[in-house]
DNA sequence: GAAAAGATTGCATAAATGTGCAAATGTGTG
DNA sequence: CACACATTTGCACATTTATGCAATCTTTTC
């Protein structure tokens, strides 16, 4: 098994499947740009659909280790967890170089 | 708007929608690991679902940018659009961090 | 304990998506 | 032109998915 292969699988569908859809890219840049712990109300003010629905994409996004929640009260903080998903999607890169390096010339 | 939200809007949902499909990534490893051009034909070889579907899938990726094909006669050659692909990802992932950057112990 | 506030879940619905088969398109060969 | 081969497309179908509303759960406050 290449490390691409063990890499995308380790990864799952899952990873860019919750990354595929504009309300959830919508929920990330306001994380990300919140640069601090957000409430599902505080994110779902900044966004065009119902706060239900926040909450699953936010669900989602958890389960595919993109952001992180710590409950406080009744209030549920979501943190992007940036450097996990930065390793990621460089994992991804590195495999995919690592896959396809041609023979150098002098091989 | 922040470099995050420029990186992913250029991007579009449409590149990790191509991402979130478990064919479409088996047809990705199968190209990465071939190291050469395919055709449809030799593709769909070593994938579990039908040769029109495994087309319909190459053109997605096409159009996301992450594969390039070439007609040769009645075959057409795709590849993978490594550095693209992987600039795209590299791109994401600077931005992400770019933009979450906590202010300096020194600030 | 009752009411209020934040978050999640059940349910219904519309839209999107993946899939296979068969037909059509395009291309080379006789 | 007729035929064979590679690919794409039309169509039908089953599954998944995104969404909103209402109900429920959890926690705080009075």
């Amino acid at each position: 098994m290449s490390e691409l292969e063990t890499v995308l699988s380790e990864l799952g569908t899952d990873f860019f499947k919750a990354l595929s859809d504009p309300s959830r890219i919508q929920v990330l840049i306001i994380l990300a740009t919140a640069c601090a712990p957000c409430t599902v109300s505080k994110v779902a003010e900044a966004c065009t659909v119902d706060m239900s629905v926040v909450s699953r994409h936010l669900n989602q996004l958890k389960l595919a280790g993109i952001v992180q929640s710590k409950k406080q009260g009744r209030e549920v903080y979501y943190t992007i967890n940036t450097s996990s998903l930065v390793n990621c999607l460089r994992q991804c890169a590195d495999a995919l170089e690592s896959c396809c390096v041609v023979p150098s010339s002098s091989g």
